[in-house]
DNA sequence: GTTATTCCTATCGGAATGCTAGGAATATAG
DNA sequence: CTATATTCCTAGCATTCCGATAGGAATAAC
C-alpha cells in the first residue's frame, strides 16, 4: 500500500544525479543510463521538474538540465507535488466535496491528520538531507 | 497522490457503523445501505475483515458482523494492513532487494523514514480515536 | 548545415481498481 | 422440512491508471 509511483522515485534518482553532479549541466540520456531508467521516459519527468522551476534546461548541442537552486533549498514536498500532485489520501479532504453518510463522515478527521502527517515530512527533508545519508 | 482505495475507505466506514452499533451485528447489506457503498462490493471487504480477525460473523438468518474487541483495542494499522496489505512506498525497501544505481540508492533512507512516519500514525490511532473525531 | 539536445504530442500494452453475478453453505423460523 | 435470510466463495468485466515508447519539431553549438 501507498506505493510511491516509478515517476516520482525516477524523478528524486535524477535530482539526486544533478545534485552530484555539482555545476556542470548533465542530458536527459546521460542520466537516464547512470539510473537505469527509460530515456524517454525520463524526458517528460525532467520536464514536468523544468515546469515547476526546480530544474533549469538549455537546448541544443551542449544542452542538459541543472538544478535551480542549491540542494538545501529544494524541500522535498516541492518535489513530490511537482511530479505527482498534491497529497490527498481521500477525495473528500476537498472543501468543495460534502460528505453526507449517517454517521456524519467521522473518518475525515482521520485522513485529514494522515495527510498532514505525510506532508510534515515531506516538508521537513530538502534534497540534501536525501543526499547526505 | 496518495489516493486511499476505496477498499480501505468503505472498510473503516463499515467497523465506523458496527463499532456504533454497539452490541447487536448489523448485516453487510445494512451497513451498505447506510453508508451508500455498494452491497457486492462490501461484502468482500467485510470477509476480508473477518478473516484478518477483526470481526467476527454469524451465517443464515439473524446473521451479520460484530467488532471482535473494543474499539480502543483496534489500531488503524491493523486494519489498514488486513484491507490492503503493509505500507511499502518502494520495492527496494525489502531486505532481499538489492539497489546498485551509481549513486547508491541515496533515496533509500528517504523512503524508509516515509514509510515509519506513516506507519507510526496508523499504530497511533485506534478504531476509538477515529470515532471520537 | 550537421549534429546534439530539449520539447511536444500521441499511442499502447498490461496491471490494478472497483464493481457485478451467480450461486453454495448455513442458520433461523414457522 | 420448507422457506427465508444471511454469509461465503469464485469468476468475470469495464474502466482507469501506469509505465513506457515513438516520432518528430524546435533550438542551439560548432
Amino acid at each position: 500500500m501507498f506505493s510511491v509511483p516509478t515517476r516520482t522515485q525516477y524523478g528524486i534518482r535524477a535530482l539526486v544525479h544533478l545534485a552530484m553532479s555539482e555545476a556542470r549541466s548533465s542530458t536527459s540520456a546521460e542520466i537516464a543510463k547512470a539510473q537505469s531508467i527509460s530515456p524517454k521516459y525520463l524526458e517528460g519527468i525532467l520536464g514536468q521538474l523544468k515546469n515547476s522551476g526546480l530544474v533549469l534546461s538549455e537546448r541544443g548541442a551542449h544542452g542538459g538540465y541543472r538544478l535551480a537552486r542549491e540542494p538545501e533549498a529544494i524541500r522535498m514536498l516541492e518535489v513530490v507535488e511537482a511530479l505527482e500532485g498534491e497529497v490527498k489520501p481521500v477525495g473528500c479532504l476537498e472543501d468543495s466535496v460534502h460528505c453526507d453518510f449517517d454517521v456524519g463522515c467521522l473518518p475525515r478527521r482521520f485522513w485529514s491528520g494522515l495527510k498532514e502527517t505525510i506532508d510534515e515530512y515531506f516538508a521537513s527533508k530538502t534534497l540534501k538531507d536525501v543526499i547526505e545519508t
